[in-house]
DNA sequence: ATAATTTTTTTAAACGTTTACGTATACGTT
DNA sequence: AACGTATACGTAAACGTTTAAAAAAATTAT
């Protein structure tokens, strides 16, 4: 592998000139200059990045840490988070924990031993004690869709509260009052705030919610088939559910599907984050709406920000849900 | 940042003894191991992979260099790709080049200098002089989905020519003998291959392809639509359709909507990969199954054993296609 | 012509590991 | 007592860069 000192030796000027021409740090004569971009060509030298990031202690490496990039939700949030990163020279390593701690232990361990420059963070490790949030907390670290209280940082998340409250009172303004909700497991931020917002829309409207029809779910697609199925078997059925992420509204949908029940006839449905094949379905589904992209990009943004300009104070940014009325949701049939 | 020498120092040992108790190379006596293993908890040290891997010349990283991780397909190969490499110590870094071959080449020159240890290339640059390819002959580098014929290597990919046979042999059996193809861009090898399925199964069934019913997309959505849409507007409608995509399906199925084409009773349509979402479509999408999960699995195993046992010969693995009937193909109206 | 400056280039020390080779000590043989 | 051998560890070079500080060369001023 031919490396700086072969430039040099065969240009006959030293390792520090050859450097600087390669990197345009410093001024070096027009002659040498070509001389050298001419032997770089011949020898058809590549720069060894792993010995500048030992001496220049920065990778232009960030990972990024999430659960599975087979939910289409963290697919966008990566593609965001690239996209913010990559015309700036950052490589993005991507780890899948499948929400399983260790895997996440271990992954973080890794990124920090490779001194990668900063992290993006999707997961939920929740302990105030372990070893590793001291090394955390001395490289940028970006929190996304879920709130680390363990850990001061940047953060990026949705507006689950709002975007859950918009969801239910959707589904009020068309005259629902008998509504069910599948949420998220409550020790993740998500999931609980998700349902703090259908509460919240709830009381405002004066509905007290049957807790029969009240389900907590694990984010995975099964629990969706399986609560959904149990909910559309009450005989007390309600009028409307709200399915609080994307992989359980495939169980759902599922269910509905197998029970024949049709949407929005029967039952009206109204889920959270959309994808771009929800408007093939029949009905196309009225969907809650945060743009993964957007958080992925922020993210992305933000690391850089603290990577480079040493940003002091930590920012927050929430990104908006919004309603996408479609034809999975009307009137309850009276 | 406590390196080695700060642990060697504290123990009153060489930075050899404790490189050696953290690598276990060497036999070190039971005290010092002890020491060693205390100091660095009490120091909270962290071996810097940097500095190893430039002694090491490995960096235990792999690249997967893909068009678009948006795309389903390509998001479970990545997925295959890490389950196959991460259990044995690699990460892997994301490249999306949205089929940009400058994208894709400033990809791999970068990590080509980060000295990643291997790369799965599933793009499809074509120049046979471009003076990479003496450094990417010099790495493990497995190319999937596409051929690459100006690159020697190992590959992995999809049985193109069987699936495209079955899915038209299919429609064949089912009674129809006008059926249209959308197939993909003649310079992509898995576009080519999948029109040369069909035309075999043309050939082999006695049917002469009407010219007017055959079409070339992109392999993106929006192609898929116009193309869909041209195609249902003939007054000479064929009877049957075959999407050599999944994007371009997702186009082709919003055409059938916005016409209010009934499948499969005016049109049948058969699509090309499956989702976890095409039992959700009304009707149920018939369609051919090529595990991009596998091809990235089986990538990564061939990358690592190319790292690790330097195999010599270049293996070829071809993933299998396979038919999953569902609703959306039936007998032509008669 | 010499000194003072400015411009251009070189020297060599980092960066944090691994590892071939060397050394010191303890023990057993003859 | 002298030597060989085994055991446990240390020394220092190497990996391929960057970059202060020093040095050399070129230019200008006196």
């Amino acid at each position: 592998m031919v490396t700086i000192k072969d430039i040099a030796k065969s240009v006959g000027v030293s390792t520090a000139t050859v450097s600087h021409v390669i990197n345009e740090t410093r001024f070096v004569s027009e002659p040498i200059k070509k001389k050298v971009h001419a032997v770089i060509e011949e020898l058809g030298y590549q720069p060894n990045r792993i010995a500048r990031s030992l001496v220049m202690q920065k990778t232009h490496t960030i990972g990024v840490i999430i659960s599975d990039i087979l939910n289409p939700f963290y697919t966008a949030l990566v593609r965001g988070l690239e996209d913010a990163t990559s015309p700036l020279g950052y490589n993005v390593v991507l780890c899948n924990t499948d929400e399983n701690t260790d895997k996440e232990i271990d992954y973080l361990k890794v990124l920090l031993e490779k001194r990668i420059d900063g992290i993006a963070l999707a997961t939920c490790f929740q302990d105030d004690e372990h070893p590793l949030l001291n090394r955390l907390n001395q490289i940028p670290v970006v929190t996304i869709v879920r709130k680390m209280n363990c850990l001061k940082s940047d953060a990026v998340f949705a507006d689950n509260i709002g975007g859950a409250y918009e969801a239910i009172e959707h589904l009020v303004s068309l005259g629902h009052k008998r509504i069910s909700v599948i949420s998220g497991p409550s020790d993740i931020s998500s999931g609980r705030e998700r349902l703090e917002g259908a509460h919240k829309a709830f009381a405002k409207h004066g509905i007290i919610p049957n807790e029969a029809w009240m389900r907590t779910g694990d984010f995975k697609r099964e629990s969706g088939y399986v609560l959904a199925k149990s909910i559309l078997n009450l005989k007390d059925r309600p009028t409307a559910l709200f399915v609080s992420n994307n992989q359980m509204t495939l169980g759902a949908l599922q269910a509905f599907r197998e029970l024949s029940v049709k949407i929005p006839k029967d039952v009206s449905i109204v889920g959270l984050d959309d994808t771009d094949w929800s408007i093939l379905l029949e009905p196309p589904l009225t969907v809650i709406y945060q743009s993964p992209y957007d958080m992925g990009n922020n993210a992305g943004k933000m690391l850089l920000q603290r990577i480079l300009k040493k940003r002091k104070r930590f920012k927050t940014k929430v990104i908006p849900a919004e309603l996408i009325q479609r034809q999975s949701s009307g009137p309850p049939r009276s």
